[in-house]
DNA sequence: GACGGCTATCTATAGCCGTG
DNA sequence: CACGGCTATAGATAGCCGTC
């Protein structure tokens, strides 16, 4: 149905209503394409990356699966997003300033990789929900330990530039996020970028263990003969 | 809005209209906490994560942010999505049957990491979409490198497991997807692992970089002076 | 500029069926 | 059991305002 449907906004695009009222509210569609206008596309990224990460909480509680996500806004910031039953999948690296991360950062034992702490502030870090996710769930910043039972949580970081007028390099020179040029925090940031090496590192080791499972291991073969694909 | 509103769902559970005829049609509220009817389970991931990833396409070409997303079934089956501009973000290797793979394996060189090749049945690769993307855009595989311009790539892949017949590990043992404990593959896929193996180096070699450009470089401090918190 | 909030819409999808 | 398709509805969000 929303394959053909005409929506109103194309219908019509004039924003007032017959009576001469002015009315632009509601929701008007949009092509998707690269939203030019700054302000707004920031907006649009905020909002849309909010609505992922919902969906991806979503998606972890009502399927029990795993899932991790990671954003890079056009600025270079990195933002993301994990939900493993309990802990979160992916470790990610904050730019704060000293002062403010000196100061709130509490080390937080929840949200962490494999066991190992990372400082994180308590800004940083919220529980993302269920059953009650539409609520105040953005407004529990998670305090102890025991109101987190089956939730999935989240880190959120910062990388910074040189330039913090990165405008200009966006669109993108081809580099993958992880291979950008220079993104460059500050040395408090540096406890966490350790940290993130060492996940990395876990990462790699945990895969080449799988990868001698594997020789060492028999074949499965034939379940899901059909891969589901991109696009099913 | 939505935060208050109640559903008719919840209104009326009544599944019959007055008139007795039988309606049970349309979308109903379902509580966000795990499904426990198998069959519906699966069919729920299916679709939202096939949902995910059109709005994973969506903020890439809308924000013009790079993306990537990665999903586990309960399963095991790895499921992966990235946009970078151009190439895939991220690389996950596949457990498809030797037969299949030799068969259908056509090198493809746009879905890769760093410009390395990696194998891929054609039905893995295909173009998620902008403008049309509602429209046949899963249909079309991309065949060519022509006809690949501003889109997104996607690369699906498979893991496997000794026992098919996982379903009674699932619930979670704790372990996150990269180190769960025995994701087996057919010999066929040992490639794909070496090359995640390589790419997972790799990441983590370009993460060093930064570390010493950031020891070496200069503070942009306070760019963002707050920090964008997971809910916002 | 970055948000928080509001509202009218636009979209994603839950529940069902029909197929293979 | 895995999907493709359909329909009606629940949910996400574009455009705007008011604040900071």
């Amino acid at each position: 149905m929303a394959k053909t449907k005409i929506p109103k906004s194309e219908i019509s695009d004039n924003n007032n209503t017959s009576d001469g009222k002015k009315r632009s509210k509601g929701r008007r569609r949009i092509e998707i394409k690269r939203i030019e206008e700054k302000n707004k596309r920031h907006v649009t990224f905020s909002k849309r990356k909010k609505g992922i990460f919902n969906k991806a909480a979503e998606l972890s509680v009502l399927s029990g699966a795993e899932i991790a996500t990671m954003v890079v806004s056009s600025n270079g910031k990195v933002f993301c997003f994990g939900t493993p039953n309990y802990d979160a999948v992916i470790n990610c690296y904050l730019g704060h300033h000293t002062a403010s991360l000196a100061a709130a950062g509490q080390p937080d034992h929840r949200a962490l990789l494999h066991g190992k702490t990372m400082r994180s502030s308590n800004k940083q870090v919220e529980n993302y929900v269920e059953a009650t996710r539409h609520l105040e769930a953005e407004k529990i910043s998670i305090k102890g330990e025991e109101n987190n039972n089956n939730i999935n949580l989240a880190i959120n970081n910062n990388n910074y530039y040189y330039n913090s007028d990165y405008e200009g390099r966006e669109g993108g020179c081809g580099y993958a996020w992880w291979e950008r040029p220079i993104p460059i925090g500050m040395m408090s940031s540096l406890e966490e970028l350790e940290e993130y090496k060492t996940a990395l590192y876990k990462l790699k080791h945990s895969v080449e263990v799988r990868t001698n499972q594997m020789i060492m291991g028999s074949a499965p073969s034939n379940y899901y003969s059909s891969l589901l694909v991109m696009g099913d």
